[in-house]
DNA sequence: ACAAAAGTGTTGCCCTTACACCCATGC
DNA sequence: GCATGGGTGTAAGGGCAACACTTTTGT
């Protein structure tokens, strides 16, 4: 059975990307979805994705899928997991290689749905409607990994627009995390990751008016270092 | 490009499993090698692994390739990264599933080659000979990964035989992670986690006996159970 | 002036780290 | 009796959690 005993033809499975795009808006963390228009499935929500061409990376595929369906680009991507359970699919075996991707709220006002996609649309990640094949899995797997990276690592501004408040980044944990914070020492834990930085404006709402953040150049470097890999 | 516009036959890649296996002997940190008996990269080492069957769950074809050019059953087994660059494998497409394993000490000797593959053998992880494929890579890979296993989770212990010494736990952590750990601070540290238990019985060499410890159910069912997902 | 969100420090506790000596055995 | 690895406690410092009030604006 090694790969080298090959001059038989062995039954080849087809290869998909299924990509779970994360961003977060009016106070909720989405999942961005696309309506199927064919069977099986037809009229179910499914994750965007589709088939791997030869001679693309794996990687590639998914931000290729992402563009041609929701019309989005230059996204932080990284590989999940790989589905390949049998009867994952009805049309038959079919494996799946799940990516995870983060927008921020401003990237995440382009999506429209692409030319041959459905329906394009953003989801409550606690309010999902039915899904097609496992994609509520794989969804269900991606969030607890967007968990992890929360945690782990400052990736929270990811999701938000370019300038944003400390209430705002807060907001984010306690609603991914699904835990309240508390203010002060969120505060204090994000300020002495140094990953963020005042941009010296200031937003004005409806009450008292508050500092505006970037993440800063340094944050983006880290991260690269870390990603460096595999 | 939709999974459903499926009337055309897309091109398909070949999908394989390969695995990474380590274990820990004679002080060393191992890997299981196989040595190719074809091409390409005859006699080259490559890792176990093979393609996958259809109708066969992905762990389980990873399951059943150690097992059948290794011998080896009923093992640690977790997904590591699916690597599909083009022109990784020179017979053309192929996306192969790594997994990451590990296997004790005492199971580590029951490994003899398998009937339909080359010669097995332990590698030290820190001086591999010349590899097939991007076998290399996936090897640094897992070794990262096995790296963090063992510092957020106890896992050191799978590598070890059924029962143990402290020292010898402490010699596992020390050439995985590659820093030298403070006895006493080791000590404290494992045994807070409630994961290992005397066995009563000591172990007598050349000089004062040393406890002997086995990893407690306790820790078992932790383990089973972080791993429920997804 | 009042409602509402922004912003700000201190304390206690725990966990981590650094560190050096006696003990039990085999030879 | 000596060489060798086994085994043990304590003190200091850093990081994390708990906690309440003042400030600034819009209306």
């Amino acid at each position: 059975m090694r790969a080298s005993s090959s001059k038989k033809e062995y039954p080849k499975p087809s290869v998909t990307v299924d990509i779970v795009l994360f961003t977060f808006a009016e106070g909720e963390l989405r999942v961005l979805l696309i309506k199927r228009k064919r069977e099986p499935f037809a009229n179910h929500w499914a994750l965007p994705g589709g088939f791997v061409n030869e001679n693309e990376r794996l990687e590639d595929a998914a931000a290729r899928e992402l563009y041609e369906e929701a019309g989005v680009k230059d996204i932080y991507l990284e590989q999940l997991y790989t589905f390949g359970d049998p009867g994952r699919d009805p049309r038959g075996w079919v494996i799946s290689v799940a990516y995870f991707a983060i927008v921020s709220a401003d990237q995440a006002r382009q999506v429209h749905a692409g030319d041959d996609a459905g329906d394009a649309a953003w989801f409550n990640v606690y309010d999902l409607p039915p899904l097609a094949f496992d994609h509520e899995r794989i969804i269900r797997y991606a969030l607890q990994r967007l968990r992890y990276k929360l945690e782990y690592t400052g990736l929270g501004f990811l999701l938000l627009p370019e300038s944003f408040t400390l209430s705002q980044l807060q907001a984010v944990y306690e609603i991914v995390l699904r835990e309240k914070l508390d203010k002060r020492n969120f505060r204090k834990k994000i300020l002495s990751m140094n990953i963020i930085e005042e941009t010296g404006q200031m937003r004005h709402g409806d009450h008292r008016p508050a500092r505006l953040y970037r993440f800063s150049a340094r944050a983006i470097e880290l991260e690269k270092a870390r990603r460096r890999f595999p």
